[in-house]
DNA sequence: CATGAATGAGTTTTCATTCAT
DNA sequence: AATGAATGAAAACTCATTCAT
């Protein structure tokens, strides 16, 4: 076909140390941070010398990108093929919940990358619109797609798919984030039902949408 | 009377330094991070020599300390404020998810230091229970009470309420990120209203109780 | 008489504030060397604020050159009077040497100060010929004058009186050195003596001078 | 054969620069002393940049200690050699004094750092028994054992060896420092035979004996 | 391709000196 | 005269990036 060819082994070679690479820098990422890490550090995770790093990614700034970018898309594809098997939309949440806990426990340092570079994308001084924003919001997205067939199926009641989506996504990295640094035993099964639980019951049709104005104004501010 | 006496003139000044240099300190590590704030933006935006700042903080570490333990305290001050005010418990989670959202996009640069905070927190390799820890802590501690107090009342049914307390936490710190985020238009009184909602309804009476898990306490954020 | 008047009430103050600071300098110089003494230091040592050093002293170096100053005159009235007692040349070598090391394990603050003028001297780029210089020139110079009237009258063997009392000038120095960084014990007396005996036979009259060709040339380099 | 092997290229500049380092070093340690040093200046001196002095020496201080220990261990070699060319006593103290006045005089920026050490030594306020110590009192010791022997050979009178060494060795550093400040001509020989000749004189047989002092390992410089 | 030695810009921190009160 | 807050120059040290081998 058009454009493809047998790798050749300077392809499957550089295929191998861009991995290595990649795995190392989230590992050193992931444990230091993005200023602390050093690029020292990162070569000898990757067992490869300071320089051949340049050799594969232009610059830190470069190679911290590659490595959130793969972890984004990696949970992102673990995250589709949960919902993919969601059946309804109480399965949907529960499974998406599930599926991105599971994900991050398994790659620690890649759930650290992913708070610090949340954390960054709120203090940057630089433009908004990144590539990590849009995959974020692809994920988010998904979710929301299926909170908004299940509001138009009738599932649940009428509530914005955006905002649920939204409010699903913070409790699970809460969720997440407790679960690393605990030091102890952490019923992480238990926690995913609890949070899987209140959302469910927290959209359900059948409650009435409490409307926040039956809150006392003093009660406000 | 015993141990009281009229500021002096230096006790003046130093009051006020102290307070711009932390001003100004929240200003540039909530914009560039602990790592790239430098000593000098720091100075500059307190409007004084370099050395100066060494005069009333001994470290970069610890007028960065300063300026995120004031900033709690006085979130902690309008957070128990607002507790106090409300008759009920649905009034105090509308209170609480209020109170911190109107502090923290009053104060954004401060949001933007505690949110790395808590990212430090997680990536940190330093031992947990910090005092930053500490005083969040004591934050969730009050709602925590709160919706203690509304299961034994009968307000809403028996969940566990750490994870409740918690996940009111995550919920309003997301909101926050976004508000402050959004370039646009953004509507935070919905959006409040849409997350007190959500935890009203998901954890009122009626609906079947589910086995509450045990988060202890270090394991918060 | 001419020029001289009843020192008034400034002129005591004064007089009483550059004692205790050239008293506190010698003390911090000694302990911590030029360079790392600090102003705050010789201030807090002579109990005044840091800005009065500057009253008194225009700059760090001119203390540090005050203090050594007065050092150098105490010491050298000690050594002058000393010497002023001795009734023949043995006497007054035994005299120098324990003149100095008393002054000396009186003054240990001085007595650093002193060492590390003379190693500063060596290593300086600055020009010879420093007021230091001068006074240290004018103490061996007695001692000198006091060999070369020995030679003269016939009590020692014809040596070179400028290198007899410069040896020791630096014989002296080499035991106060000891005394003073001592930890336990030092026998002072017993040392004195020593160096003194060493001396004297070396100089006295009757030992046939023994010319150094008499070394055999394989021992030199 | 075991353990040896060829030098790799990296060795040789590795060794290269080391040298180069640690003889500018030397020459600015000598030239400014060591607070007034500059690792700029010693970079220059040794035609690197500033960064890669930190290639070769973790710091100011282990730089500083590198270049004295060097400087020492040569002149440890210089001296042992000309002691072990020497036949008897007389012949030793010589040979002693001469090879350190040589050595000093060929590495006048070693001389400048080694009596900054002696000062240094005597000032500071830390714990006593350095490495740089230790390396004195080795010298120190050759010169003893030799005069310990010409004791018990009856080559001279019954002395305490350790201060006879002692004095040996604060004459032939007060003539190098002079030998070394001297502006216009200064005959180094004749000082050096002027040294020789006192002490031998002293020492020899035939003055009644004196009671020997105790002087302690430690207390030397 | 791979290496790691070399570079130098940039950061924190100290402290002599000044000056308004 | 005395004070001590303010200043800013200077210095050690780190590390991303380059490049000769």
């Amino acid at each position: 076909m058009h454009g493809h060819r047998k790798p050749t082994r300077a392809d499957v070679i550089t295929g191998y140390r861009r991995d290595a690479l990649l795995q190392g820098a989230t590992r050193v990422f992931g444990k230091y941070g993005f200023d602390c890490a050093t690029m020292e550090q990162i070569a000898s995770a990757a067992d490869v010398a300071k320089g051949t790093t340049y050799l594969y990614y232009r610059s830190k700034q470069s190679i911290y990108d590659a490595a959130l970018s793969r972890g984004l898309a990696e949970l992102d594809d673990w995250t589709r093929e949960a919902l993919g098997r969601a059946s309804n939309l109480q399965g949907a949440i529960a499974a998406f919940v599930t599926a991105r806990a599971e994900y991050f426990l398994e790659h620690r340092d890649f759930f650290r990358m992913y708070v610090a570079a949340i954390s960054r994308q709120i203090t940057s001084v630089k433009p908004r619109a990144s590539e990590f924003q849009a995959m974020v919001d692809r994920q988010t997205g998904r979710l929301e797609e299926a909170i908004a067939r299940g509001v138009s199926r009738g599932e649940i009641r009428h509530v914005d798919p955006a905002a649920a989506a939204l409010a699903i996504f913070d409790l699970t990295r809460g969720l997440v984030a407790r679960a690393i640094m605990a030091t102890g035993a952490f019923d992480v099964a238990s926690e995913v039902e609890f949070v899987t639980s209140l959302v469910w019951t927290g959209l359900e049709k059948g409650t009435r949408p409490r409307a926040p104005s039956a809150v006392k104004k003093a009660d406000r501010t």
